[in-house]
DNA sequence: CGGTCGATTGACACCTTTCAATACGGGTGG
DNA sequence: CCACCCGTATTGAAAGGTGTCAATCGACCG
């Protein structure tokens, strides 16, 4: 049974602007079903449309671009509560592939609604328009990191982001995240091989920062990650729910 | 004397969507002025709010984020057509400075009526949306050259890259476009050290692919360089101006 | 003419990649 | 039940791309 807007989970969690009760029944009216896919599947393609727009229920996931020479680069980790397909409504198809990593449920919202959107809640509108300027916020984080961070901070960096990111959606318990990716996915967001991420996150580990085994993050110093990062503030921002 | 909106030289520029008559009065009603900033002058702080947006009329500029080591990282070139303050309007303050490199010229918006804008003209707001995506497909295409291309092949991408965008906003003469830049900034793009970058882009110098003098720069050979880089597909966009 | 800024080069250190091999756990077929 | 295979994590060693340090050069400027 698909959960109503009005029950959603989401809602309550620290990362996400307030919303008015008249957005929780539009933002009802405009959702056209819930989807679930496992672990390891696609969702979106690379230089496909889509005739659906998503918002993260459950599950984590992967965007990336992959290029000519095959390489992979990871633009970044799907939480729940992300808005996933703008990209394909505005522009003609996806730019990059979304993948599900943890088995992911979806609520599914239908594009072709999604010019009447603008129309008939302006405020919604200003909304959307808010999460891509966060998206695009978060992007410049991260070329930040991988153009000047060497790779002891560009890790720590990540880590720290993923923790904070991880609390503001309620999916920490103490300083424990899940985390259900691989090493290869790690370097493939920071632009640095398998094999030196991990001897780099090795080194964080000797040092009793930070632990990772089976899809488990535990940071037991965020302070002395956030200072081995060279982080000021938080790269995370509020934003609203879609 | 300020340019009307109507007569305005870049609407008529390829890499701009069409304008409704509508629009175009629209947004005559919307710019309240015209502002001119020196060269090297900063026009957008990292961590400040602005009271206005703009949208560049002539001149390039470049923004960039500064890490707390003192590390910079550009995010991007800034062209004629580019809307800026998009980030300040929505969430409270800039993450990232926008400095003038040459005589700038702009037109000047008010941000309060930057939300009366989504209300009265829906389709100008999807409109703003849709530069936000564009914004962010660029950003992930530069975090994919940051992070997998070498310095050859990322030098070889930012040259094609600027070139065709610089062509679409009819800023190219042949093979010749202005790009006023220093070594630096282009090391500063794309994470790498000037010293690297200028050994590195000699080398495509020497094989007669391009060549940079006096703020300009002469692409010989658009096709060596895309093999080079890797291109597929242009990673240029069509989208709105504000 | 001294001073500054940006471009250019050479030498060298070192961070990161690549190549290879081992270890470990889970799944599968015999 | 066990051998075997596969994906992932881990380590060691060597090669190589990139960064840092330093010095020179040319153009511009007060």
């Amino acid at each position: 049974m698909a959960v109503k807007c009005e029950d959603c989970p989401l809602r309550k969690q620290p990362l996400f602007t307030p919303f008015k009760t008249d957005d929780v029944r539009f933002m009802q009216r405009f959702k056209v079903g819930e989807m679930s896919i496992d672990a390891g599947t696609p969702l979106l393609l690379e230089g496909n449309s889509s005739a659906q727009l998503f918002t993260v229920l459950r599950g984590m996931g992967l965007r990336y671009k992959t290029l000519e020479n095959g390489d992979r680069q990871v633009i970044n980790l799907v939480y729940p509560g992300d808005f996933l397909g703008l990209q394909a409504a505005l522009m003609q198809e996806m730019q990059h592939t979304v993948e599900a990593t943890t088995e992911m449920t979806l609520c599914v919202f239908d594009r072709s609604a999604f010019y009447d959107f603008f129309v008939s809640n302006p405020s919604r509108a200003f909304d959307v328009t808010w999460l891509a300027a966060v998206e695009e916020h978060f992007l410049g984080a991260s070329l930040a990191t991988v153009g000047q961070r060497d790779a002891l901070s560009a890790i720590a960096w990540a880590v720290v982001t993923v923790f904070e990111r991880a609390q503001m959606v309620g999916l920490a318990k103490g300083m424990t995240i899940p985390f259900p990716y691989r090493q290869q996915d790690l370097a493939d967001a920071l632009g640095l091989s398998l094999v030196h991420t991990n001897k780099t996150f090795a080194k964080l580990r000797e040092r009793q920062l930070v632990s990772w085994h089976d899809g488990v993050l535990v940071v037991n110093d965020p302070q002395s990650l956030r200072d081995i990062a060279g982080i000021t503030e938080s790269e995370i921002r509020k934003r609203p729910l879609m």
